[in-house]
RNA sequence: CGGGAUGUAGCGCAGUGGUAGCGCGCCUGCUUUGGGAGCAGGAUGUCGUAGGUUCAAUCCCUAUCAUCCCGACCA
């Protein structure tokens, strides 16, 4: 290829348009357009550097055996009835594009491919003697997320591998769970990446245990806890740890005490020379379920501790079908005007206790009549703890669970995990921090969609049970633009050579020198029969300005056809290191052979 | 969905109640040819869109659309 011939333009300047370092790089070195929000189009070198991804996804899939399909994008409404996430799809915070056809159908633009994959082994797989199998493919998938950002870090058209294992048991399950474990691992450290996997929440897509792949960098979107030792990583959503130790309290008498201007834990801990840790702070969310009730949540925790608005979720969702619901569709902390809404009087905003009282709302026929009050685990313990007096201004002292206050029938864990705490696994250890952007994630499903669809299949008993699922999907465009994030410099991206869009790139710092020209072609002829992915810069351009650009755009290997001619040698510069050596023409090739494919 | 910001040439940005400019890029010519060259000449704009105020609006007002950022943050 030579660039002269080529789409591609370069930009001198940051567009304003990008915050975090490798959106700007891939547009500044002409690998993606906008098209409109989250929307992108992968010009030629992005989409070379798309391509291998996929080759090497596809190289470690098909070496467990999985098998490669497509399926379609375009699905009808009922199938995602039938697994009972069309609401929560295509509702409030829903993510799924849906639209209507001609004859009034219907359909929706698949985000994923749980219910056709269902669909069809509900056909097709009868019994036992299939088993296990697991298909994927790589795909475009359609996500109207709440706001993409960051170009291809979060879009709502991007490039993904999903696949999706059918098993007779849940041996067999964990089987192919731990060989896709080991399958992407190798897919990320092939594409040179510095990724860990953390233990996750599963999230909307429902099942079990659940791993996440997570390409370390500043500018991911996810926080990570771990231990030094290695042997804990979670995303703080599902994180869990040992809380500090409580602080025993001084307050041993009940009593009302005076406290104004302490609406935050912080304020109130300095005014009454408490520890936060004896205090009780209510928590108060909105809860809105698919069958449209909303409840009032007041979650009671240690003043130390933060909720989990994730770990809260799950909770909810198990509670939902006290409210007739099945899912989640919207959890907020109400703000003052949606209080208004439904409070019959301003709430004692600050000064909240556990048994804030149900008049509140029981007049409002727009929410539930009570209030839903959960505890978590942390505050159970206390003892003569502080907490709010139900009146502004006001906070009890030396209160004590079942004396002053009813402990909450439900106990949960709904504490957030945060860098310092101790590790459960072994408490010498404690929890570091880091940012990482989600590129893969396991699940192992179970039987979720394949009860709710009623794919079956026959067992070596003769009996009719529903297949257990795995799914695994891999975010080939995220971890195309997580690549650059981990790796470029002042002057531009650094791909590693395996995913670069091209091996080489040959300068030539004067093309109307016909000697540097005719060495140049024939370099790119050898190089291109060798197997070494090589690109001609004939522009009509000055050394610099095709210097610059070698270095934006991050190809492994710059060859100058330059003033080391003369000792019939070229220049091979190292992108990444900027390391130059004169090598004679005729080692070219073999040089770069052994630098590109190592043995 | 809430909050904030921005829409002026391909990109980055100025600017003004009297019909618009800078840098880079682009085109032509000459010179130059190892880290985004120099000189000379040139082209490019419904000033996001629609209303309103005004003798006059890119500028002021209203609405709308788009894009980006922050938040779905704790009593």
């Amino acid at each position: 290829m030579r660039l002269s011939q080529m789409l591609w333009v370069t930009l001198r300047e940051d567009p304003s348009e990008a915050e975090i370092k490798s959106h700007k790089l891939l547009l500044r070195g002409g690998y993606i357009r906008r098209i409109t929000s989250g929307v992108y189009a992968y010009m030629p070198l992005m989409w070379r550097v798309l391509q291998k991804i996929s080759w090497i996804v596809r190289a470690e899939m098909d070496a467990t055996g999985a098998q490669e399909c497509l399926l379609p994008q375009v699905q009808p409404a009922e199938l995602w009835q039938e697994s009972g996430r069309w609401e929560t799809y295509t509702k409030a915070e829903g993510i799924m594009f849906s639209l209507t056809d001609r004859s009034n159908h219907k359909l929706g633009l698949g985000p994923t491919h749980e219910e056709v994959i269902t669909a069809i082994a509900r056909d097709m797989i009868r019994s036992y003697r299939q088993l296990p199998l697991n298909l994927y493919q790589l795909q475009t998938k359609f996500r109207d997320e709440i706001r993409p950002r960051f170009g291809l870090m979060r879009g709502r058209e991007f490039i993904m591998k999903d696949s999706y294992s059918f098993h007779s048991s849940e041996a067999s399950l964990k089987e192919t769970y731990s060989v896709m474990d080991q399958a992407y691992c190798n897919i990320f450290n092939r594409c040179g990446l510095k990724f860990r996997a953390v233990d996750a929440d599963s999230g909307a897509i429902g099942g079990s245990g659940s791993q996440e792949f997570m390409v370390l960098a500043d500018a991911g979107e996810d926080d990570v806890l771990y231990t030094d030792d290695g042997k804990y990583a979670a995303n703080v959503e599902k994180a869990i740890s040992l809380a500090s130790d409580l602080v025993p309290s001084a307050f041993t008498e009940y009593q009302k005490l005076l406290t104004p201007n302490t609406e935050t834990i912080a304020k109130l801990a300095e005014v009454l020379k408490c520890s936060a840790t004896q205090i009780l702070k209510n928590v108060l969310y909105e809860v809105t379920y698919d069958s449209g009730i909303t409840v009032l949540v007041l979650v009671s925790i240690r003043g130390d501790q933060e909720v989990n608005e994730v770990k809260l979720q799950n909770e909810l969702v198990k509670v939902a079908e006290n409210y007739q619901g099945k899912a989640v569709l919207a959890l907020k902390v109400p703000d003052p005007e949606s209080q208004k809404a439904w409070s019959s009087q301003p709430l004692p905003l600050g000064y909240i206790p556990p048994n804030l009282d149900d008049a509140y709302i029981a007049k409002n026929p727009r929410v539930n009549s009570k209030f839903l009050r959960l505890v978590d685990q942390t505050a159970v313990d206390l003892k003569d703890f502080v907490t709010g007096a139900d009146v502004a201004n006001y906070h009890v002292v030396g209160a004590n669970w079942e004396k002053e206050f009813p402990l909450p029938k439900l106990v949960v864990d709904v504490r957030k995990a945060k860098a310092g705490d101790r590790s459960v696994h072994d408490p010498t250890q404690t929890l570091q921090t880091a940012r990482g952007i989600e590129v893969g994630h396991i699940f192992q499903l179970g039987t979720k969609y394949s009860k709710a669809m009623g794919a079956t299949y026959t067992n070596e008993n003769g009996e009719e049970v529903p297949l257990i699922m795995g799914c695994y999907g891999l975010g080939v465009s995220r971890l195309a633009q997580a690549a650059v994030e981990q790796s470029y410099d002042k002057d531009g991206i650094i791909w590693n050579v395996a995913i670069a869009p091209y091996h080489v790139i040959i300068c030539v710092p004067n093309v109307k020198d016909s000697a540097q020209m005719a060495v140049a072609e024939r370099l790119l002829t050898e190089l291109n029969q060798a197997g070494i992915e090589t690109i001609l810069d004939d522009r009509d351009e000055r050394a610099g300005v095709k210097f610059k650009d070698a270095d934006l755009v991050g190809i492994p290997f710059r060859i100058v056809t330059g003033r080391s001619l003369a000792e019939g040698k070229v220049e091979v510069v190292n992108r990444a290191t900027k390391e130059a050596n004169n090598i004679a023409i005729e080692q070219v090739v073999d040089s770069l052979l052994a630098e590109i494919f190592p043995k």
